[in-house]
DNA sequence: GTCTATAATGAGATAGAC
DNA sequence: GTCTATCTCATTATAGAC
């Protein structure tokens, strides 16, 4: 690990503590765990970052830059009608929360520090920002591809969607019971619906 | 602090515990901020606990048995009919949410932490029973006292009402939006009464 | 520049005096 | 039974050898 500039180890170290994370949740991200996920010796930590709280506010903005929610992006849903890629989308998303239950809590996780870290407490807003901002894309790409327009403001629609999303996943994670996730997907998706108009808009 | 029983002291620490989280958080939670705050010495959260996961699962006992909720279990509405009232609970809870926000961050934390610590993992499914029979029993008496019916199973709709609770919380706590949260728990409003007959049922 | 070795702190838990 | 004083451990952070 000798001649690897600070910047780049920074990165490094970001990217090892987002892992960490994901897989033990923020209390097990030491400084020796990001270390040793990195494969770098302990002093280089504070070599390249200064205190664990500014590593962790790096780990965010990765986060903000859509490393932690790149999948739904770049999603691609195959279904006959809006509805139907409404539903599939959610259903895409409870997939990815089944399959890496821990990562999904870790985003909570992430969040609820940064609120109770006075340094990092701006974070958070700016991490729904952006969780807002993605709902709103597959929104608006969704009722383009099916001809169809909203007739509420996106961004109200987005934060429903975000809402809806966390809240389900919260309640996932508590009990796993999968068949009430999918009902309340359904269900979701009938909120949504409700808000559509399709073929000519008035 | 002479002559009172384990068990009292137990209870003491417990809601000492939950009065330290409300305000600061899981993590400063330490053996020695819920002495302080009890007003005990240090060596009394041995002798009373065993461990501070056995306290904090004492905590999260009250918090299943209704003193984190207790605030809208005993709400009064006063409103013409069934959606205002909706509208009215879902409003006091945001008034909840906004008087004491690190309380409902609170709640958050301890299911994070309980999820992450094996002796605790069972926890967070009892916690999210318990919402929901809140919810239930919520949804149950305002269709009586209006003479309405839900058209799909209650804990279907208690499950989404807990979900898009918990939602519009944590984008509020990232945010701090007051018009937006409004919105949405409008979105809210109509979705659930998208699910009522009122009137002579089918 | 890099990393070994070591502070300095704060945590959970306990031994033993009263 | 109760609590003072202490132990042991893990943590963040740094000093100083190479």
């Amino acid at each position: 690990m000798s001649r690897i500039p600070a910047t780049e180890r920074r990165a490094a170290l970001a990217h090892a503590a987002m892992a960490v994370i994901a897989r033990d949740g923020v209390a097990a991200a030491t400084t020796r765990a990001i270390v040793a996920e990195a494969g770098m010796p302990l002093a280089s930590f504070h070599y390249a970052v200064g205190s664990r709280d500014e590593l962790l506010s790096d780990v965010i903005e990765l986060v903000v830059a859509g490393e932690g929610t790149a999948t739904l992006g770049s999603l691609e849903i195959d279904a006959p009608d809006l509805r139907s890629a409404v539903r599939a989308t959610f259903g895409a998303y409870l997939d990815l929360v089944r399959t890496d239950p821990a990562r999904e809590q870790a985003m909570f996780e992430l969040t609820q520090h940064a609120l109770r870290t006075p340094a990092l407490a701006d974070l958070p807003r700016q991490q729904y920002d952006s969780y807002h901002q993605l709902a709103a894309q597959l929104l608006a790409a969704g009722a383009e591809r099916y001809g169809a327009q909203w007739s509420l403001p996106i961004d109200d629609l987005a934060r429903f969607v975000i809402a809806i999303t966390d809240g389900f996943t919260l309640s996932w994670l508590a009990d796993r019971d999968d068949a009430a996730a999918e009902r309340l997907l359904d269900l979701a998706t009938d909120a949504l619906m409700a808000h559509t108009l399709n073929g000519a808009p008035a």
